[in-house]
DNA sequence: GGAATACTGAACCATATGGTTCAGTATGTA
DNA sequence: TACATACTGAACCATATGGTTCAGTATTCC
């Protein structure tokens, strides 16, 4: 399998398709924390969750810097704007897509009622 | 690794995290289609498509049904209301982080016109 | 200087993912 | 009945993912 060039939005969607990630970004919404601070919380090794940052760093979600020997991650610059606009998107085919058969089940009730008029 | 509970917003997440699945669901939110016509669509075999339908369905995002020898695919009962949730509450919490961000700077900022005024 | 702290990187492991081919089965059609 | 169509499932492959351990390096503190 090669690899073709990964989006953005395939970066982004697989950072958030994991729970611990999603929590990490949680919490820094809440506060900025280290590396060793989110492996506590998240209960797993330093280098595991040096892992999960680097996903996150490489979505562009979470920002970090290393100031003595501590790396502070930070909430990144995107909002997720270009997630939040796709999903939009989807929803809205999804509206169109299901007024459409809307329509048609009204249609069939109006036949239906016509049918019935005949009959009586 | 021991495979936990995968929760649904974990499974929606990784189906859009691939581009070829999100084609599929632009191609749903236009028409229903058979996975022979999606595989043409997407230049892939059969089974190859197969697969993504079925990370699709899992994650509760397209629905199947076959009939004859047809299988034919139609958007998910989902809306992606979770998702969109989701990433709505992400924005906020990232608004609250940047927005005191921006009183900090703000007090600087004041700090620094005052000790200006002070020195002149 | 020496110990503790905080990260970093390489190596390893099991399982998942995104694809393929190949060999079926089931259904529609001439 | 025979052939084409449409899917299905197993097996395989390379790479990615989510985790670990272990052995560093760089900083801070006594």
């Amino acid at each position: 399998m090669v690899q073709y060039s990964r989006t953005r939005l395939d970066a982004s969607f697989a950072a958030l398709s994991d729970a611990t990630r999603r929590g990490v970004l949680e919490q820094l919404g809440r506060a900025d924390a280290s590396i060793t601070e989110l492996a506590e919380k998240f209960h797993m090794t330093l280098t595991g969750m040096k892992k999960h940052v680097g996903v996150l760093e490489q979505a562009g979600l979470v920002t970090t810097e290393k100031v003595g020997r501590v790396r502070t991650c930070k909430l990144g610059l995107r909002e997720l704007e270009e997630e939040a606009a796709w999903i939009e998107r989807y929803r809205q085919l999804w509206d169109a897509r299901f007024n459409e058969l809307d329509k048609v089940v009204e249609e069939l009730k109006r036949k239906e009622q016509a049918d019935g008029r005949k009959k009586t």
